[in-house]
RNA sequence: GUCUCCUUCGUCUAGAGGUUAGGACAGCGGGUUUUCAUCCCGCCAACAGGAGUUCGAUUCUCCUAGGAGAUACCA
C-alpha cells in the first residue's frame, strides 16, 4: 500500500519552528518510503483564521524548498485540500453518526457549559462535559432542532472501557474511557467541524497511511480512535513526535526567542542550516556526522532514529550550523543571498551594477569565514561604500602608545601603501613588519591605526585585502583625514 | 487535581547485559594569526533515586521522584 502523510497546518498564525519541524518530519518519511506528502489547510477556526497566514504557509516552504504531491495549491486525486471547502462532508458525517446513535445534539448554551465548568472547578473535579444533552429524549430533541434551537454535534464517547492505540514510536498506549474527554464537540454551532471531526473524516477520504503528528496530540487520538471505529473505518498509523522546548524547559514560544520562520529568514539563517538543525532535532542519523543535506535525510529518515523524549531548542547550535553552511556556499552563492540584506540595510542600491557585484564577489572570501548570520555582512563591509567617521583620537592610539607615535604610524603606513604591491601579501606585510620594527612597535600595533583610520572600526576583514579592494587612493586619503584630525 | 507520555554531560545525541560511557554545540585553556573570525589541539562535563532479575546492570522489570503535555464550540 502506498504511504500517504500529510502536513496540516491551520492558518491562525505564521509558520513557526513546531510545525515546520512537523512538516520536515512528513516530508522525510514520505521520501524515505517512497509516498506521498500532502498538504492539507485545516481553516475551520474562522475567528482567528486570516488570508495572510496562508500566504506565508507558501511563501514559507517555497523558501525552505519543500514540495508537496498533492495540495491546495497544485491539486490531486482528493481535492479539494482546504477544509473550508470540504465544509459539507463534514456535516453529512456528522449526522451520520447521530442517525447511527455514536454522536448526539447538544443545546447546552455558553452558560451552562460556563457553570458546570465553575462547579467542577469549586469541587476540584475533573472538568469537561457532563454529557447532559445525551440522554435527552427524542421527542425534546426535535422541539429543540424545530424551535431553531443552536447546537453541536458531539461524539459519544463509551462510558467504560478502554480503547488502545499503537504508536509506532511510543509503543501501545492505552487510555480509560472515562479518562478520554467527555463527548468532544465534532461540529460547532457555525457548522463548522472541529478539529477533530475534519481531521478524521479527511484523513480517511485521503487515504492518510501515516499521521506524525506533536505529542501534544496524544490525549485526543484515543477519541480520534473512537470516531473511526464508530464510522466503521480502520484508522492510520500513528506516530507521535517528540516536541520542541525552550531552555526553561517548556513549549517552545515567542519569549524563548525567534520562532517563526520569518524572523529566521530575515535574522539572515540559511534554509540549509535550519532544515538541518531541526530535522536533528530528536532525531540522530550517523554516528559522529553532523552536516546533512536534505536530500541525505530523505534517504536515511526512520522512526526508530527519533527519540521520545522532548528536545530543547538550542539557539546556539543552530548559529554553528549557520556558519558552517555559509562557509559551504560558493562566492557566487554567497553573493545572491547576502544582496538582499545589503539592499535592505541600504549598503548597496537595488540592482546592483557590475562594479558593485565586482567589488563584492573580491570581499566574499574575506567574509565568508566570518559570517554567523547573514544580517551580519552590511556592518562588515558598509566601509567599502561610504567614508567611514574619522575615528575618536582615543579609539585611533593604540594603548600604550602615544599620539606623535601613532601619528608616525599612518603617516609610514600612508608611504607604505603608496608603493607596496597588494597582491602580494607577504612583500606587504614584510614592508610593514620592517617598518613597524623601525618605529619600535609590534605589527599589531601599527596595523590598528590603519584599520581604524580605513574601516572605521577596530575589527574587520584583512587589511591588505580590504584596501587592495577599495583602492589604494581611498585608503591614503581615509588615513589622512584621520592624521589630518589630530 | 486527573490522565498520558518522557528521563545518558549545561544542550542535541551515540551506545551495549561486561566500554576508560563515544560524538557535536556551548563553556574553559592553548596553538596559528595584522583585528575579528576561520582552522587545529586539549580540558571540563552525564547514565535521576530505590528495589528486583543476573556472576554482572546505565542497559531488562517494578516503584518513587522529577519534567512535559492534555484537560475548549483552538488546532
Amino acid at each position: 500500500m502506498e504511504v500517504r502523510v500529510r502536513y496540516a497546518p491551520s492558518p491562525t498564525g505564521f509558520q513557526h519552528i513546531g510545525g515546520v519541524r512537523t512538516a520536515l518530519f512528513n516530508y522525510l518519511f514520505a521520501r524515505a518510503n517512497g509516498g506521498a506528502f500532502i498538504l492539507r489547510l485545516e481553516d475551520t477556526d474562522r475567528t482567528r483564521y486570516a488570508d495572510e497566514y496562508v500566504q506565508n504557509l507558501y511563501d514559507t516552504f517555497d523558501w525552505l524548498g519543500f514540495k508537496w504531491d498533492e495540495g491546495p495549491d497544485i491539486g490531486g486525486k482528493c481535492a479539494p485540500y482546504v477544509q473550508s471547502q470540504r465544509f459539507e462532508l463534514y456535516r453529512e458525517h456528522a449526522e451520520k453518526l447521530v442517525a447511527m446513535g455514536k454522536a448526539y445534539y447538544c443545546f447546552c448554551d455558553e452558560d451552562r457549559l460556563e457553570r458546570i465548568r465553575k462547579i467542577q472547578t469549586v469541587n476540584k473535579m475533573a472538568p469537561g462535559y457532563d454529557r447532559h444533552c445525551r440522554s435527552l429524549a427524542p421527542d425534546e430533541i426535535k422541539a429543540n432542532l424545530d424551535a431553531g434551537k443552536s447546537f453541536v454535534i458531539r461524539l459519544k464517547i463509551p462510558l467504560e472501557g478502554a480503547t488502545a492505540f499503537h504508536d509506532l514510536l511510543l509503543g501501545d498506549i492505552e487510555w480509560k474511557n472515562e479518562d478520554v474527554s467527555p463527548d468532544p464537540v465534532l461540529l460547532k454551532s457555525d457548522g463548522f467541524p472541529t478539529y477533530h471531526l475534519a481531521n478524521v473524516v479527511d484523513d480517511h477520504f485521503m487515504r492518510v497511511t501515516h499521521v506524525l503528528r506533536a505529542q501534544e496530540w496524544i490525549p485526543s487520538t484515543p477519541m480520534h480512535v473512537v470516531m473511526y471505529e464508530a464510522f466503521g473505518w480502520m484508522h492510520p498509523e500513528y506516530c507521535h513526535l517528540p516536541m520542541v522546548m525552550g531552555s526553561d524547559g517548556h513549549k517552545l514560544s515567542k519569549r524563548h526567542g525567534a520562532t517563526s520562520m520569518n524572523e529566521f529568514r530575515n535574522g539572515g539563517y540559511l534554509k540549509e542550516a535550519v532544515i538541518n538543525y531541526i530535522g536533528m532535532l530528536g532525531a540522530s542519523y550517523e554516528e559522529g556526522k553532523d552536516l546533512f543535506s536534505l536530500a541525505e535525510m530523505e534517504m536515511l529518515f526512520r522512526v526508530d532514529k527519533l527519540n521520545k523524549a522532548p528536545a530543547v531548542f538550542d539557539y546556539k547550535k543552530l548559529e554553528w550550523f549557520n556558519g558552517q553552511y555559509i562557509r559551504l556556499k560558493t562566492d557566487a552563492e554567497l553573493y545572491e543571498l547576502i544582496v538582499p540584506f545589503l539592499e535592505k540595510d541600504g549598503v548597496v542600491g537595488h540592482a546592483p551594477d557590475g562594479a558593485t557585484k565586482a567589488l563584492l564577489f573580491g570581499v566574499m572570501p574575506l567574509i565568508k569565514e566570518r559570517l554567523r548570520y547573514l544580517t551580519e555582512v552590511s556592518g562588515m563591509v558598509r566601509f567599502f561604500f561610504e567614508e567611514p567617521a574619522v575615528p575618536p583620537l582615543a579609539d585611533l592610539v593604540p594603548k600604550k602608545l602615544d599620539v606623535s607615535k601613532t601619528r608616525a604610524i599612518l603617516a609610514r603606513a600612508s608611504e607604505l601603501l603608496e608603493s607596496a604591491d597588494l597582491s602580494n601579501h607577504e612583500s606587504t606585510e614584510a614592508a610593514f613588519r620592517a617598518a613597524a620594527d623601525e618605529l619600535g612597535v609590534k605589527l599589531g600595533d601599527m596595523l590598528m591605526p590603519v584599520r581604524m583610520a580605513v574601516t572605521g572600526t577596530r575589527v574587520s576583514p584583512p587589511l591588505f585585502e580590504s584596501i587592495r579592494i577599495l583602492g589604494v587612493e581611498k585608503a591614503r586619503s581615509r588615513i589622512g583625514s584621520a592624521i589630518a584630525a589630530f
